[in-house]
RNA sequence: GGAAACGUGGCCGAGCUGGCUGAAGGCGGCACCCUGCUAAGGUGUUAUACGGGGUAACCUGUAUCCAGGGUUCGAAUCCCUGCGUUUCCGCCA
């Protein structure tokens, strides 16, 4: 969430930036809320203070034998009145904290001005899309063809949108993921977590899903808990509520999950195919850093991306996303796009966020800085590194033969012991 | 799932027959001092949140002894609920 105190102090440049995102957002009822939270503390702390004077003298007037009916009853009295603006300032703040959290982030001044899509950026390409002169197939059909994929029964297990893999098709989405993850760790020098896929609404909170898109998660019955959307949500919040040495700073974690999406609002959407799932497997990059730090590495964890794709040579863009596409959470974001065939277009395969000190705020996640021993909240980034269904789609279709054959990158070999489908 | 015990600051650990305890003591951390180096020793310091005042260094109020309620003039201390940990039993990949 927002820093209370920098929107108390620069209202019209927050709701300036907010505004960049949608006309909409505005800080100025939670600035109002503010206003009355902090007056009702100044009195209740007030009374506090001279009940706690009261209450001490009482001490000392029992020890002597004194009589202290009295000034007992008095500060009974003043009591009801401690209770009443305790519990309207409870409720103030319970307001302000639900104002704040209902607030996206200010984009960033580098994020393009804009309030959809058509409005992005494309920053760069690489690699150049196959044109051949035979008809290139769908993934979903060349999937069918080869049995490799079956999402009829993973409709019959489940419901629309969940698929199985079998025989190859398993091999290669497993292949794709510790390929994903032995070049992050051994090469890019990320931990390793395998963290839970069930988490509950605190930590939903903390990276921002929570309470604002609830409708998008698939939560437990009687239980806070609720499957994970992206590893993102449980890696972030790791250490939350904890203060971290500079030291041991940047932190950089890398997980395997499967995801799990409800993708409500989506119908119609990418219905064939692996694209759009409600359960889907996903390699995450995650890193927490100094304020001074995120953009560089924001940077450097796209490029950690980027460099998966470039090993298996499939061609994409990266594209910054305008004010009005960025997360909720995001103040800047890169998304990377990955050539499809079927799609005659390119086609999200991760998104690279730097979330300043958003997140950070909400799941309290904080340092001790070595030079001054003051306490800060850490910069949290998040990318997919990446998406592994829809890598396994794009190299089904990008590298389909003539012969209806698929050549699989070199560097998966190794993790399959065969390299042609 | 059943039973019992427990949950104090970065850590260990007092307090728990309610008041002067943000919290003894120790360890660790930091700063300074001392001994030629090392080892040891001395002195001081050592939380966070939200407010108020000040350009600032800083001063100051309130809250915080797992969390949330309650009793009380006053709660780390008493009561209730929840969460967690440990041990025993049951179940289990």
């Amino acid at each position: 969430m927002l820093d209370i105190r920098l929107i108390r102090e620069n209202p019209e440049k927050i709701n300036e930036l907010l505004k960049r995102r949608a006309p909409h957002w505005t800080i100025d009822e939670v600035l109002k809320v503010d206003e009355q939270r902090r007056e009702c503390q100044i009195k209740a702390d007030e009374l506090k203070s001279n009940r706690k004077n009261i209450s001490q003298q009482i001490g000392m007037m029992k020890k002597n034998g004194e009589d202290t009916t009295a000034i007992q009853e008095q500060v009974r009295l003043q009591g009801e009145e401690i209770k009443a603006l305790d519990e309207k300032q409870a409720e103030l703040d319970e307001l302000q904290r639900n104002l704040l959290l209902n607030i996206p982030n200010t984009p960033d001044e580098t994020t393009p001005l804009g309030f959809d899509d058509s409005q992005n950026i494309e920053i760069k390409r690489w690699g150049e899309p196959a044109h051949p002169d035979f008809e290139q197939k769908a993934h979903w059909d060349i999937v069918t063809e080869k049995d490799i994929v079956d999402f009829e029964r993973g409709v019959k297990l489940s419901q629309s949108r969940f698929s199985l893999y079998r025989g190859k098709g398993a091999q290669l989405e497993r292949a794709i993921v510790n390929f994903f993850l032995d070049v992050h760790t051994n090469q890019h020098g990320y931990e390793e977590i395998m963290p839970p896929v069930l988490v509950n609404s605190n930590s939903m909170r903390g990276t921002g899903q929570l309470p604002k898109f609830a409708e998008d998660m698939y939560k437990c019955e009687n239980e806070d808990l609720y499957l994970i959307p992206t590893a993102e949500v449980p890696v972030t919040n790791i250490y939350s509520g904890e203060i971290l040495s500079e030291n041991e700073l940047p932190k950089y974690m890398t997980a395997y999950t499967p995801c799990f999406r409800r993708e409500a609002g989506s119908a119609g959407k990418d219905t064939r195919g692996l694209i759009r799932q409600h359960q889907f497997n996903k390699v995450e990059l995650v890193k927490l850093c100094t304020p001074e730090t995120s953009v560089e590495e924001h940077e450097k964890l796209t490029r950690n991306a980027e460099t998966v794709l470039e090993m298996l040579g499939l061609p994409y863009r990266r594209v910054a996303l305008c004010a009005g596409d960025i997360g909720f959470s995001a103040k800047k974001c890169y998304d990377l796009e990955v050539w499809m065939p079927s799609y005659n277009a390119y086609k999200e395969i991760s998104s690279c966020s730097n979330f300043g000190d958003y997140q950070a705020r909400r799941a309290n996640i904080r340092y001790r800085s070595n030079e001054t021993g003051k306490v800060n909240y850490v910069h949290t980034l998040n990318g997919s590194g990446l998406a592994v269904g829809r890598t396994f789609a794009a190299i089904l279709e990008n590298f389909q033969q003539a012969d209806g054959s698929v050549i699989i990158p070199e560097v998966l070999h190794k993790y399959l012991g065969w390299g042609v489908l």
